[in-house]
DNA sequence: CAAGAATCCTGTCAGC
DNA sequence: TGCTGACAGGATTCTT
């Protein structure tokens, strides 16, 4: 679930928590993950101090003081509960607490358990498995025009499938996939290799602009999902087509062939778009 | 090799 | 109220 925006939102929350400060107790209270959490996590985060963070994708990096990250992906149901030692905070599927020595609190909550967390040495992140060939960060200058058509050109693929790609561009999803390509006007279906050049400059600029927005509403608040401090994030509000199937098209409302949002199924999940502004 | 399907797991919601 | 089926932010792994 969390897409960029999200992560990004859940990072920023958690750094007022724990940046520069020291773990006092670690607690795994359910190790099998999407992947399993590594053996001695609680050990070498207990007495740690955190460094800093850092996103990339839908990971988030947290730097420990001596030299190794902890890599966490959030899935499609992970969030980060934040409180205080010693407060009510009883919730099911906490996986994973971390109290600081100040009494900050942090829980993993991941009810589907899609997510992941990993150790990996710092000076070696983007060799992680998980993050190597991992594509251009979208609000980088290095994703551009030129760098996304030279990825699309010899994709066969629907540009929908293309987007979700992490190799082809990190961190998008679903949400804002389908947003991104409304705005630019380009069909989910349209084929990816015929995306290059001025269409290809267009979807940049707005996936761009999707992401930057989104980041500062606060992300999009769904079911699962509220910020680290249990604030809504609303960019939800904004959605032009994502989920609202049968509804009337923000381009070309009521006009002549517009038939309102259709939602499609492409990789077997929801595409939400307009036939006739999007071509 | 590339593209699509199946898969992991739990919760929620609509419909009956 | 309770049951059933569809669907949900992801991404790897298995099949065609």
């Amino acid at each position: 679930m969390p897409e960029l925006p999200e992560v990004e939102t859940v990072m920023r929350g958690l750094r007022p928590v724990l940046e520069g400060k020291r773990i006092a107790r670690a607690l795994v209270n359910r190790a099998d993950l999407r992947w399993a959490l590594p053996p001695h996590l609680a050990k070498r985060l207990t007495g740690a101090r955190v460094e800093n963070f850092r996103r990339r994708g839908k990971y988030i990096l947290m730097r420990l003081q001596g030299g190794d990250s902890v890599l966490i992906h959030l899935g499609m149901s992970g969030r980060m509960l934040i409180g205080h030692v010693g407060a009510n905070t009883e919730t099911k599927h906490e996986h994973l607490v971390i109290e600081t020595e100040d009494g900050g609190r942090v829980g993993f909550v991941d009810p589907r358990r899609f997510g992941s967390i990993d150790l990996v040495r710092t000076d070696a992140e983007d060799h992680h498995k998980l993050l190597a060939g991992m594509g251009p960060e979208p609000l980088d200058d290095a994703f551009n025009a030129a760098s996304l058509s030279a990825s699309l050109n010899d994709r066969r693929t629907p540009i929908k499938a293309a987007l979700l790609d992490q190799s082809v561009v990190a961190g998008l999803g679903n949400i804002y996939v389908c947003e991104a390509l409304f705005r630019a006007g380009i069909s989910p279906l349209r084929l990816a290799r015929t995306v290059p050049g001025a269409r290809a400059a267009r979807l940049v600029l707005e996936i761009k602009a999707t992401l930057r927005e989104a980041v500062a509403a606060g992300g999009s608040s769904l079911r699962d999902y509220v910020q680290p401090d249990g604030e809504l994030g609303y960019f939800q509000h904004a959605w032009k087509v994502y989920g609202r199937e049968g509804e009337p098209c923000p381009e070309c409302p009521g006009m002549l062939g517009c038939k309102g949002i259709k939602r499609i199924v492409q990789l077997g999940r929801s595409t939400f778009y307009c036939p006739r502004a999007q071509r």
